[in-house]
DNA sequence: AGTTTAGAGATTGTATACAATTTTGTTGAC
DNA sequence: GTCAACAAAATTGTATACAATCTCTAAACT
């Protein structure tokens, strides 16, 4: 799959990242990046590009490549744009998902209901993952997936924190069986609403969590 | 701000590819670009990149990058993509939007009337864009900003045909109209539907006018 | 002291050279 | 005649060399 070195730097660079072992701001240096994965800088550079992309790094024209930490309020961002993402997908997914689909998110359901009754978080969220990609993939539409599938990986580590919070693991259960039967019923606005809410919950949740830590840290 | 070649050699390429001087399918060789532009091979790769997340060209590991051309499908998804991201614009905006914005939507409204009076196109074309950019911005989400900004930018070309077909200019005016009025009562559910069903239409009237033309040419 | 400026060092951008892989064209067997 | 195998050419990916720009320091000047 990915036979350029470029690209297995890319993944790792984003790990790197995503871990935390960079600092907001820091500006990833070509030649010691190339020097520890034992390449030349140019597959560095190329790996740059993706995570450019990615929204992970900011490139500045002559000056560098410096990684780019979402702070609170581009969280929060993020959040509100993926409420409206996913509702669009839940919109045009109520008009097209076909039967097969329904039962795969009944079946995923199932597994989250046993998730919850053992407080297994890493299963539900898990699951809870592949629920919404169900309805990203039954919207039908190509580019909206892409899209709405990069912000997911984003949001990844922030949507597993927020999970952990007391009783979202059942709230979030019980919005995930409204959207199916919404689905199931074919009523698009009701289906986009559900959605938007559903993840809209996530980002005040997270709100609630960052507001905490804050006046831990201060 | 551009200092770097490869920026350049990106606008270039495509401009090149917008107005139709590679066919679909197409590879781009690296060498011949690269002598054509005058410059070695790594700035036309680094401009390929950029294409590449532009969605322009396709990359395929160890084959080379290959023209996309959206076909008619691919246009009606991002059509129909662009009014989902619109509706979410308009109702993001419905709550966020400013005074002066209001005035701006009005002021420019108030040009396209005159260049409806005249069928002035042209300048319809430039004051409609002018029109919905203000409303990207007074959503106020950096994120879906510089997305539907990147999906506008692309379907350009199209929304400028759709334009031209009898009556849509008078259409789409009346629609402005009354998207100005929900977003002056804030009325968020009624904005995003007036935006999605206003670029839903440009998509059904590129419809026609692309089954029009199948129909001459085969 | 603070500001300016010259210059050395560091870093990015580009060119070229080399390696690895794919594509193409030819030959040979069936 | 078709297909397979192999060799040659072409092309992508990577390494290295060079050029252009930026940063930072330190000395000179007001």
């Amino acid at each position: 799959m990915d036979n350029r070195r470029a690209d297995t730097i890319a993944a790792e660079l984003e790990q790197m990242i995503l871990t935390g072992q960079f600092s907001d701001g820091d500006r990833l240096n070509e030649i010691k990046l190339a020097a520890h994965f034992g390449v030349s800088r140019t597959p560095v550079r190329e790996a740059f590009h993706k995570l450019s992309t990615a929204g992970m790094v900011e490139q500045i024209p002559r000056r560098g490549v410096f990684v780019r930490h979402p702070g609170a309020v581009e969280l929060l961002s993020m959040f509100e744009y993926m409420a409206e993402m996913e509702a669009a997908c839940g919109r045009l997914a109520a008009a097209r998902i076909s039967d097969t689909a329904l039962q795969e998110l009944d079946a995923t359901n199932k597994i989250c209901e046993r998730a919850v009754a053992k407080g297994d978080y890493e299963r539900y969220y898990l699951e809870n993952e592949r629920f919404h990609r169900i309805i990203y993939s039954q919207a039908g539409n190509p580019f909206l997936e892409a899209d709405v599938l990069r912000l997911q990986k984003r949001l990844r580590p922030f949507r597993k924190m927020q999970l952990q919070l007391r009783g979202r693991l059942a709230q979030s259960m019980a919005e995930h069986v409204k959207i199916v039967a919404a689905l199931t019923k074919g009523d698009a606005d009701t289906v986009a609403a559900l959605l938007r809410d559903h993840v809209a919950v996530q980002g005040e949740k997270f709100h609630h969590l960052l507001a905490g830590l804050k006046t831990v840290a201060e």
